[in-house]
DNA sequence: AAACAACCTTGATATAGATCAAATATTATG
DNA sequence: CATAATATTTGATCTATATCAAGGTTGTTT
């Protein structure tokens, strides 16, 4: 069992035809059923803060994230707002089988997301076996994600969760964005405080201090409103409160 | 769109030959692979309070629950527990193509698990995709349950916390306990304080108060120590914070 | 039936984070 | 460049829930 450090992680690659993240380019998308995606797939933009579709509303396709950030969240009645899921490039969203979302998907950066119409897709599925598998295997690890998520919400600290959550994206973003040197991890945060209150369960103002708190002890650095230095992710990481040998394991 | 009152609440049911849930009893279920399962399926009992499998452990098999609750819990290193599963008969536990446990999974009351050795599940899923169809869209349930969850985490107050758990339990019990008799639902609450608190991510004491306040307002009652009845489940609803009419869709 | 253990309730107090309010940065606009 | 609009920080105060501490039930063992 080896400890992820900065320079050692590793992330999924896309394949650009296939509808789904595969740890590797997969081979089998050069196969015949495959191209049948060409003609039921098309790109849509979005801009920052644009809403993708609302909870109710009808969604007659799934998607997947090219670039860009897009959240899903739930909103009560009063109109408090939980963010339940933050998907990143090749991260999927949509559910087969179902004709409306359940969740606002919210642009939180400006956003390309590759849709396939539902009714074909479901029947590539049906006829394409490894595309079912695949899924099944990304939703596992969301419901993974998720159940680390709801550790965070119902009982780490106002600071463990900022902690947390800069460890989260720093992890899923340093692939793309990143240039790790001499152990410092540098990146945007493509999140508004209010963004990140909504993901931790927290008020923006209790997020704005518990930031200013980490930057005053050394923990993080900000350059600009939104791009963030991490001088030691170790040092980070013993703040999350999570046990320091697990979670990210190879 | 109709709401489900608790006469009109339908269940999933299970098929005993099959591995995993199904909201019929499944027609395939007759066929011959299915057969395998016969010989790598076992039972194995606990006692209430009894580990099933400890974070990190090895865990060779997947499993579905046939009698009894298990809960899925992760523990922080000073001890903080989160619940973040909560299996109920047809549920699943396990995850085809991980070697351990990431939760532990415990006893919450007695209960019989039907265990099936990974490998050949796995080698059964591969051959039969409509087992991995089905384990896809038993995943997703899970996911959107999951995701329910948080927002309870992360933004409703310890009293509308009760009242949603009350109301799941309900739900999802009523089909094997309750005699519904003029709308008055009774059922046995099959946690303790402490797990209700683990679930709910409150304390123990909190959860007490605010049990002891819903009795006095007459939204419970409480007989021994575990009955619940809810003399009125549209009332109670009230209280979760839920969307009234969202939610419980059929 | 007495004694014990496990579980639950209630009380007093402390505190983390929410709320209300204002000031200060940052970015966009005419 | 000045002005407005948006996003962030900081301060003062409040409150819901945690924490600490008894005490009460219920059920079990002998």
């Amino acid at each position: 069992m080896t400890r992820v450090t900065p320079k050692s992680l590793s992330f999924s690659q896309e394949c650009k035809d296939c509808p789904i993240r595969h740890r590797a380019v997969c081979a089998r998308c050069e196969a015949d059923e495959l191209n049948h995606l060409e003609q039921i797939k098309y790109y849509r933009s979005f801009e920052a803060g644009q809403t993708v579709v609302w909870a109710g509303d009808k969604m007659d396709f799934v998607a997947s994230v090219v670039t860009g950030i897009a959240t899903l969240s739930q909103t009560m009645e009063d109109g408090r707002r939980q963010m339940v899921g933050l998907l990143l490039p090749s991260d999927f969203a949509g559910r087969p089988g179902r004709e409306t979302s359940a969740y606002d998907v919210t642009a939180a950066t400006d956003l390309v997301m590759c849709c396939f119409r539902k009714k074909p897709f479901e029947e590539l599925m049906f006829r394409t076996p490894h595309i079912g598998q695949r899924l099944l295997e990304m939703t596992l690890d969301e419901l993974d994600a998720a159940r680390e998520w709801m550790l965070l919400l119902g009982r780490k600290t106002a600071r463990e969760k900022i902690a947390s959550l800069i460890c989260i994206i720093a992890r899923r973003d340093a692939s793309l964005q990143l240039t790790a040197s001499d152990g410092e991890l540098r990146f945007d945060l493509p999140l508004t405080r209010e963004a990140m209150s909504e993901y931790l369960g927290l008020t923006l103002e209790t997020v704005s201090r518990q930031m200013s708190a980490l930057r005053k002890e050394g923990l993080i650095l900000t350059e600009g409103k939104r791009q963030i230095v991490i001088p030691d992710y170790d040092l980070l990481l013993e703040e999350t409160g999570d046990d320091s040998d697990g979670g990210f394991l190879i």
